[in-house]
DNA sequence: TTCGTTGTTGCACTTTAGTGCGATAGAATT
DNA sequence: AATTCTATCGCACTAAAGTGCAACAACGAA
């Protein structure tokens, strides 16, 4: 518990950012959480026991924890941001059902044949989102 | 050339659509081109030569192309909704040098192995998004 | 502990995608 | 050609994400 605290801490620190509790609480709620929430969702959670984080700061410390590679924007559906605490390669499955996210893991689907591409074009990286029902909404 | 027009008046038809001009020049726009164009884009050049079609119907007829299959929204950036003239299955590459966006066969990518996910998890589709560098930003 | 630097706050503001509406125009069926 | 139903038009409006600002608070280095 406590070094999970410590991790956080110096994650931020490392990257040189100032550790302030709002970005704490931001990327430790990230962390914690297995979906992909967007920033009205963590704006909500964070301040949930009691307010720690304006709407501003949220939007702040996510540009800040994004800018230094701690989080990332995922993009799953319509015209909404949604913010990812894992940074290493994994991709995305989306019920089609109830909406819900979650994550693939890597291996899933790794070695991609990107040399199989159309003359010029140059593959470096790939991300996949399967769709599908999922254990809730399963049939 | 005048069969392409025919064909896109019997598949407009075929849906139990009216056709109408901004109809025809939207979807047809959307057919001719192979990039996947934002409304605003599709906008502009429908009443390139002349003003065809408002704002409110070009949004009017995306929608009710959209819901009767013809065309699809995909989702390659943040917050803008794109739309696809092509409705078959295929992939997307996203060079990240220059932001355009092309079409890759789904062929490239067949046969992903959708029953190594998670238990309770059905995977029913997929789609896969290569980012890299295309022709003109090729190093 | 002090102090300089940086971050936070709240709120109003901007921006932009998308919608609603009533009047007009036009497609298709007969 | 007449009729009926539906689409389009312009434009103002809504909705919602995100930003700017200036006063204030607080992190952390010394």
């Amino acid at each position: 518990m406590e070094n999970v605290k410590n991790l956080i801490q110096q994650r931020i620190k490392e990257k040189g950012l100032r550790i302030t509790p709002q970005r704490y609480a931001v990327y430790a709620n990230l962390l914690a959480r297995c979906d992909h929430p967007t920033v009205e969702q963590i704006l909500i959670e964070v301040n949930q026991d009691l307010p720690i984080a304006s709407k501003a700061s949220v939007y702040s410390a996510l540009t800040v924890l994004r800018e230094v590679g701690l989080v990332r924007e995922i993009l799953l559906d319509e015209g909404i941001t949604r913010y990812d605490g894992r940074i290493d390669p994994h991709h995305h499955f989306v019920c089609v059902n109830c909406g819900s996210i979650l994550d693939l893991e890597w291996d899933n689907f790794k070695d991609l044949p990107l040399q199989n591409l159309p003359t010029g074009i140059k593959g470096t990286s790939y991300e996949i989102t399967v769709k599908g029902t999922c254990d809730q909404c399963g049939s």
